[in-house]
DNA sequence: ATACAGGTCTTAA
DNA sequence: TTAAGACCTGTA
C-alpha cells in the first residue's frame, strides 16, 4: 500500500462529481475504482489516503489517473478575486481533479449521458459492465467486471443496448462501437491530437454533439481546456456570466472552472 | 400528472 | 441557418 498527503483531492467529491461511473463508495472514507483491468480501494481521512497498491502501480498508473501531480490550488488561486460566484464553486468542490480515464469508455460513457441523469447514467453504465464486461476477480477474492471494449460491442442489433436501459441511446453506442472498431475513427491517432482536431473527429460519431465530445477531450484526453457545456452550465452562465464567462484568465484550464461550477450547480 | 435529467438528430420553414 | 419535435425511462 501507499500512503500520501495531499490537499485539493477528495474521493468524495470526485465520485460524486459525475465524471466517473466506475468509482464507487464502500464505506464512510473507502472508495473502489476500476480503471481497465485493474481494480483498487483507496482510503481517505482528511487530506492523508491509503491506496491499496503497491508503489509501483501507484507511480505508473495511479497518480496520473487522479491526476495527482497537478497543481490545483495554484488553479483556485487564479480566480478572480471580485468573481466571488466562481470563489464559492471553486471553495465548494476544491478537491475536484479531471481524471484520466479511459478513451472508449467515456466515448460510451457521455454517449449514454445526454438527457439522462446520474443515478440513471450509472446503472447504464454498470448494466454494461456486467453484460458484455470481462469478469476478473482481485487477489483477494472479489469479482468486479471490466468496461467492454468496442469489439464486445460493434455488430450487436442497434437496439440491443436497450435491455441494459440505454433507451434511444443504444443506437449510438453500437454505431460508435462500429466506428471504433472499423478504423473510422481511430483512437490512437486521436489521442495524439490537439484538443480542436480531436473534438472534430469525435463529431463524426453518430451521436457525439458538441457537449459530449467536450465531455470526451476532457474526461479522456486531458485537454483542460474543454469546457461542456450542459443545462446546468448554462443556467449558471445566464445567471452569473451574462456577458460571457472570462475564459481568457483561465486560458487552458477552463474544463477545471467548468467542472468547480457544474458540481456547484448540481449539488450545494 | 407532467417536467426534467451532464443532448443530438431530423425535418421543415 | 435556425427552430421546433422526437427520443427511452426513472424520479419527483
Amino acid at each position: 500500500m501507499v500512503n500520501i498527503t495531499k490537499d485539493n483531492f477528495n474521493l468524495a467529491q470526485i465520485c460524486e462529481s459525475g465524471q466517473c461511473f466506475r468509482m464507487f463508495k464502500e464505506s464512510e472514507n473507502l472508495y473502489s475504482v476500476i480503471a481497465g483491468n485493474r481494480y483498487l480501494e483507496v482510503e481517505q481521512q482528511g487530506n492523508k489516503c491509503t491506496f491499496y497498491c503497491d508503489e509501483t502501480e501507484y507511480e505508473e498508473f495511479w497518480k496520473n489517473y487522479f491526476d495527482l501531480d497537478r497543481d490545483y490550488a495554484g488553479y483556485i488561486k487564479n480566480i478572480d478575486p471580485k468573481d466571488e460566484y466562481l470563489l464559492d464553486a471553486a471553495a465548494f468542490g476544491s478537491g475536484i481533479r479531471i481524471l484520466n480515464q479511459d478513451l472508449w469508455e467515456m466515448i460510451v460513457t457521455f454517449l449514454i449521458s445526454q438527457q439522462n441523469n446520474i443515478t440513471r447514467i450509472r446503472r447504464c453504465i454498470n448494466n454494461i459492465c456486467e453484460r458484455y464486461g470481462e469478469k476478473l476477480t482481485t487477489s483477494s477474492g472479489k469479482a468486479f467486471y471490466t468496461f467492454p471494449e468496442a469489439g464486445a460491442l460493434a455488430g450487436l442489433k442497434e437496439d440491443a443496448l436497450m435491455e441494459c436501459n440505454l433507451g434511444y441511446r443504444s443506437k449510438y453506442v453500437v454505431r460508435a462501437a462500429g466506428s471504433v472498431v472499423s478504423g473510422e475513427v481511430d483512437l490512437e491517432t486521436l489521442r495524439g491530437l490537439p484538443y480542436q482536431q480531436a473534438r472534430e473527429i469525435l463529431l463524426k460519431l453518430y451521436g457525439v454533439g458538441g457537449k459530449v465530445a467536450d465531455c470526451i477531450c476532457l474526461f479522456a484526453l486531458h485537454h483542460l481546456e474543454a469546457f461542456p457545456i450542459d443545462t446546468h452550465i448554462n443556467q449558471a452562465m445566464t445567471g452569473h456570466y451574462a456577458s460571457g464567462f472570462p475564459s481568457d484568465r483561465y486560458k487552458g484550464y477552463e474544463g477545471v472552472m467548468q467542472q468547480y461550477i457544474f458540481y456547484y450547480e448540481l449539488f450545494r
